[in-house]
DNA sequence: ATAACATATGAATAAATGTTCAAATGTTTA
DNA sequence: TAAACATTTGAACATTTATTCATATGTTAT
């Protein structure tokens, strides 16, 4: 048994060869940290159905408000989540302003969620 | 002004259509809500790190919680999470119990997060 | 400048969530 | 059967989070 094995269930494996593949293909701590908080954004059902209407068409926050039935203010808080993490963009018209998406990864991203859990 | 159209933002727009298209491609709520929880199970960086040792090699729950520097009590909640979103299987083998890959839509989604936030 | 409209923000509250600890369950070996 | 090991589970605690309400900021028209 090799000097830096540890015994784990009972197996005495290997583990080294494990711990070495997996700390070479894991992301850094922060960049976890980014994913995560990435894939929390795509956690709420309010924000995925702002996203669903902004796969439509570019609308103004009153729009959105109206459109799904929630208070401006609730709908303006998750925006500026969704600006934060680059899933939508934001350009001001006057006295409104109008949101749509940032990049294509947002539809790929609820696709294959949505694939995921079709499948079940 | 047509019948239902709604003022909003004083831009007097023709929300039915909108109103139409949205509800027609949204999702319903149970699958909204679905999506939204599929997704949070993304939203936590252990789970992500656990996904990642899954994408090198099955292992046990002793072999992760080592892997990770937790303890198994806690690794075993995440499991549970995971495997209640059918994102990881498991398979008992005498007093252990090997957790695995579910599908192929983990690398995928998690793939997709990663070209976001690096592309920033 | 003032009024009216659209949006953003901060504080507060209620609900959800991750980890820890202790104890229970399931499996193998003596 | 009893003891040892691997995992699961439930309750408790601290932290995070989504919405609401009130208010502030920014824009346009009078």
């Amino acid at each position: 048994m090799a000097v830096n094995d540890v015994e784990c269930c009972e197996t005495f494996q290997t583990h080294e060869e494990l711990l070495k593949v997996v700390s070479e293909k894991m992301p850094n701590e922060d960049k976890l940290y980014d994913l995560a908080e990435l894939f929390k954004v795509f956690g709420d059902s309010t924000r995925i159905r702002i996203l669903y209407v902004l796969f439509e068409a570019e609308v103004c926050v009153c729009d959105l408000a109206e459109t799904l039935s929630m208070t401006q203010s609730a709908i303006s808080h998750q925006l500026k989540i969704l600006k934060q993490s680059k899933l939508v963009k934001s350009r001001r018209e006057g006295k409104s302003v109008f949101y749509s998406l940032a990049d294509g990864h947002v539809r790929t991203i609820i696709a294959q969620g949505r694939e995921h859990i079709e499948e079940l």
